[in-house]
DNA sequence: TCTCTCATGAGAGTGAACTCTCATGACGAT
DNA sequence: ATCGTCATGAGAGTTCACTCTCATGAGAGA
């Protein structure tokens, strides 16, 4: 056989597990509702084979999402130059929702089922924090312990719950959300480095 | 018959939706799932009953938790006395989380339903809507628009989602992710009566 | 080539959110 | 007292998130 094919075995799970995740990223992409059953038949693989390669469905939406998504250097590279921390924070928060919105329907079916088991809520990826840690990462804490409850405060605004509170509840339109959401990031940031309190 | 009992049929019914409404507030405030069965079970009518009266969960939640809560008055008593906005809205957040808190299993299972369904989002209680304007209602626009923008700020982190951001994802204790909360609307309340950019 | 392992498929089962239908029986009106 | 309406119950059906079992077949090793 070729080298390519030495463990035929490993590489066919390996075909699969592409598949699967392919078919899962797709559908997100194409902003329909997400369900097993779906992902499975558009991966050509029966659902049972499906939970064998992802425990849950939020496991699944995480590698599909994660997959999709560049890493924090590469998001915040526009304004890798800035040293205006509300600006840094600002671009992050607006990246992070444009791509929430993308990807709706995903991100929707995530936070569905993480809600209700709290306890497993570790599987969703961490992209606010690690978005918020790089665009903070120049900066030095203000004042003692402000730079961790910013993050915090921030995670309220940098995030899908976010995007979803001010479109579902506020019927703001995406975009508005979007500015909304930034703008609040900014100013949470701006207070957070004025202040010496 | 007495004169209570004028209209049986009435009567009946409402004796059904309050056993119903009565039924799912107590499982609601025992902290367990919230699920139909439960409730129709709990309330002694069948699963068939439960959804005549409610066409879904999310409105029996609604009017179950609507019913323990009360209006923002009353709620906001112990500040009425206040001219200070970023007190007076700290004050609101704080108690909005403690109910949230307070009722987890049956305000998780009405965000799982809602997110899911974002046309039928309009039948969540906009309990933080009452409060937050409550709150705000004594002071004037700082500058035009400002308080409308104020508004859809703090419905970011004076909401549900934010006590579960920061519960399940950050980690934080209800009691820190409730102080965390609290402190994030007050910046933002102060940042928007302070800048008259 | 033969055999054994293992990835996979098929399908049943559970519980929950709903939806729909049909039978029952209690209550109000006559 | 009788009749008709209507609240209710019982139960089947659908979809989805999972879980489990059993049979099959293809690839790997001897």
């Amino acid at each position: 056989m070729e080298a390519e094919t030495v463990t035929g075995r490993a590489n066919q799970k390996a075909r699969t597990r592409k598949a699967i995740v392919d078919a899962c990223r797709d559908l997100a992409r194409s902003g329909a509702e997400v369900t097993m059953p779906r992902v499975a038949k558009a991966a050509l693989v029966s659902e049972a084979t499906a939970y064998r390669y992802f425990p849950d469905l939020t496991s699944l939406l995480q590698e599909a999402l994660v997959a999709v998504w560049p890493g924090p250097e590469e998001a915040l590279a526009p304004v890798a130059a800035s040293a205006d921390p509300a600006e840094r924070v600002a671009f992050a928060t607006g990246y992070l929702l444009r791509h929430v919105h993308a990807h709706q329907g995903a991100v929707r079916a995530m936070i569905s089922t993480t809600i209700t088991a709290p306890a497993r809520s570790g599987a969703r990826p961490g992209m606010r924090f690690a978005l918020i840690d790089h665009a903070l990462a120049p900066f030095a804490d203000p004042s003692p312990g402000a730079l961790a409850r910013l993050k915090h405060s921030l995670a309220l605004a940098c995030g899908a719950e976010a995007f979803f509170v001010l479109t579902d509840l506020c019927g703001l339109s995406p975009d508005d959300a979007i500015a909304t959401a930034v703008d609040t990031a900014a100013t949470l940031t701006r207070a957070a480095f004025a202040s010496e309190t």
